[in-house]
RNA sequence: GGGCCUGUAGUUCAACCGGUUAGAGCACCGCCCUGUCACGGCGGAAGUUGCGGGUUCGAAUCCCGUCAGGCCCGCCA
């Protein structure tokens, strides 16, 4: 029976006979002693064997390789003052072997080395395709065990200080219209008919409220079928909460104590509290973005107002049709970012063309006021627009101010994109700093331009803000993203809970009646018997660990995560089916390999 | 659907502008080494350069196609 975890050996257990078992992380023969570090899920522990003080296990010790797993009995022992490894935890013990058992060898070779330099990065795909291999090295360990402590800290908290019940919801659902792409599973017993698996449980919750729940929570798995991304994959993790009776107030203060604690009983950081907000207008109008990073400046200046009548067409122009010019200003940019780069065929060009933009007009600020810029600018803005334009993006000597004029939609996303390319570049990022930010005040619908209606931003039972309901086309809505260092880590709002407001919702969206109540039928009617004002939020739990364990991809927060085909690369999935199973389901497929799909 | 990047020994990387037998660290095998902790020393085995085609006297290198992985755009209420 095993007595010890190797990784909890301290000083204080010298003396002892302990039973380990665990892998071997590393052996080391020097001829008349040998070295095995001992590795289970807490550590590693140095195990010592040599002729004269443990005769029996030396010869056991003598086939060991990297990755056996082994049993060992031995005493625990003061390590000699010079051979003290304080490197590691367990490096002023080591473990003298009276026995050493072999369990299991590696009997092919290892697609990779598990313990190796942290300089040393394996290929992804390989890693994906051995991921239990991948899962014993450290940095993944310690990912998994940040997820763990994550949802450990959340469930503490929301239950057991919070009065919150974890209330599963079901898997096998209907299709909705509306929002991303559905997996669907055929119906055996329904023949023709398909399941859809949920893309969040957003409408139980709702229910669980019409059902008295008060204060619902859930670790919710939720689909999508929309194409993958760093910090997306087709099946990720929510934590989804819902509450009734409170404001959006209420809601946000809960939310901040419950980030609060999990950063604080996973990492030991203090968050002060409560965190800043800004309206969506206002993250806008600084930053260009809905997520804004705010862990460093290169705010966005409007000046629409200063070249609105000047003769440089585009600038001019641009607000003439209703669009807005707006400024990056980027101290000493100057020195880091040449014209090259800025004009047709530069990256920073490139990046702002992606975003729609036709090019980047730039000033730059040299000694004594004097500027460097494009023709158009000189011969077209008179002297004191410029000097306003100067002051207004508190221009110094160095600094290289770049333009983005036309729709707001574009020249937003152009100078949100440089900034953070900007940002990057220029290390203006702090390391380790932690910026949380609400957004409130969304609005309620967009347009959208290729089937030419409304669509719910953030979706279709967010409740309008009380002073916006005489026009639901431009209301606010009462709905909020936390966001963190650039990244959305969760999302909610207040509901709406009449379901003639929730009917004029419907409207404004183009869904007719009956589709409504094709759709959501069951859910209108719940709200006719009774319902509490309501709202909630749901959390990318994916996303939280990635950025508390610093990695850059969600798959290294998740176990078994997909490649970007959507495919898994240990199982295989997804794969053919019999012939026999399809026919038992009342489905073909229509697929013929080879040819194009459309 | 589109753009860009990557693919060389089990693995991590080299191999210049197309030119002898494609090299090195780790891992593996053998020998040596009693205090290492990324131990060290000597030796060995290990390659269809992802795959297919083309250009060339000659291709890891250039071209075309294809497969796989990654980053991004579109998409993701």
């Amino acid at each position: 029976m095993r007595t010890h975890y190797c990784g909890t050996l301290r000083a204080s257990d010298i003396g002892s006979t302990v039973t380990l078992f665990g892998w071997v992380d590393r052996r080391r023969d020097h001829g008349g002693v040998i070295f095995v570090d001992l590795r289970d899920r807490t550590g590693v522990v140095q195990i010592v064997s040599d002729p004269e003080r443990t005769p029996e296990s030396y010869p056991q010790a003598d086939p060991l390789r990297n990755e056996y797993v082994v049993k060992i009995v031995g005493r625990v022992s003061q390590r000699p003052a010079e051979s003290l490894n304080p490197k590691l935890p367990t490096g002023e013990v080591e473990i003298y072997a009276d026995s050493i058992e072999l369990l299991n060898a590696v009997r092919k070779p290892l697609p990779f080395q598990v313990s190796t330099a942290d300089s040393e990065s394996v290929r992804e795909d390989l890693r994906l395709r051995y991921r239990y291999l991948d899962l014993r090295r450290e940095r993944m360990a310690q990912n998994l065990r940040v997820r763990h402590e994550v949802i450990k800290a959340i469930r503490r908290f929301l239950e057991d200080q919070e009065g919150f019940m974890e209330v599963e919801t079901p898997i096998l659902t209907r299709s909705t219209p509306e929002g991303a792409r559905d997996y669907l599973v055929p119906s055996r017993v329904n023949p023709g008919e398909f399941y859809a698996l949920p893309q969040s449980p957003q409408l139980f919750k709702q229910l669980l409220m019409v059902s008295g729940v008060d204060r619902y929570y859930q670790v919710a798995r939720c689909f999508r079928d929309e194409d993958l991304r760093a910090d997306r994959q087709p099946e990720f993790t929510q934590l989804d909460m819902e509450m009734s009776f409170m404001t959006q107030d209420e809601i946000l203060a809960l939310n901040e104590a419950l980030v609060a604690h999990i950063f604080k009983t996973v990492q030991g950081i203090e968050i002060p509290l409560p965190f800043p907000r800004l309206t969506y207008a206002e993250a806008m109008d600084r930053y260009g973005s809905d997520k804004p990073d705010t862990r460093y400046g290169l705010e966005l200046v409007d000046v629409s107002d200063l070249v609105k009548d000047c003769g440089f067409k585009v600038f001019s122009g641009a607000v003439a049709e209703g669009g807005i010019v707006k400024v990056l200003p980027i101290p000493g940019g100057n020195d880091q970012i040449s014209n090259v780069r800025i004009k047709p065929g530069g990256d920073i060009f490139k990046i702002a063309s992606e975003a729609g933009a036709k090019g980047l007009a730039y000033i730059r600020v040299r000694a004594e006021g004097a500027v460097d810029t494009i023709g158009a600018i000189k011969d077209n803005l008179p002297a004191e627009k410029m000097q306003e334009l100067l002051s207004r993006t508190n221009a110094q000597e160095g600094d290289l101010l770049l333009f983005g004029a036309g729709p707001t939609d574009i020249v937003n996303a152009t100078l949100d994109r440089v900034r953070q390319a900007v940002a990057k570049e220029m290390n203006l990022i702090p390391e380790g700093k932690l910026n949380l930010l609400w957004i409130t005040d969304f609005p309620m619908f967009e347009w959208n331009a290729d089937e030419q209606r409304l669509e719910a931003l953030h979706h279709p039972f967010t409740a309008p803000h009380p002073d916006d309901v005489a026009d639901l086309k431009t209301a606010r809505a009462v709905a909020y993203d936390l966001v963190l260092n650039g990244y959305e880590i969760g999302g909610g709002s207040l509901r709406i809970y009449q379901p003639d407001v929730q009917q004029w919702v419907f409207d404004t969206i183009g869904l007719t009646t009956e589709e409504a109540k094709d759709k959501f039928g069951f859910l209108l009617e719940a709200f006719e018997y009774g319902t509490p004002p309501h709202g909630g939020i749901a959390y990318g739990l994916d996303r939280l660990v990635m950025l508390m364990a610093g990695e850059d991809s969600i798959r290294d927060a998740i176990a078994f995560p997909k490649t970007q085909q959507a495919r898994c690369l240990l199982t295989q999935a997804p794969s053919g089916v019999d012939e026999a199973q399809l026919k038992e389901l009342s489905i073909a497929s229509t697929y013929e390999p080879g040819e194009e799909e459309d």
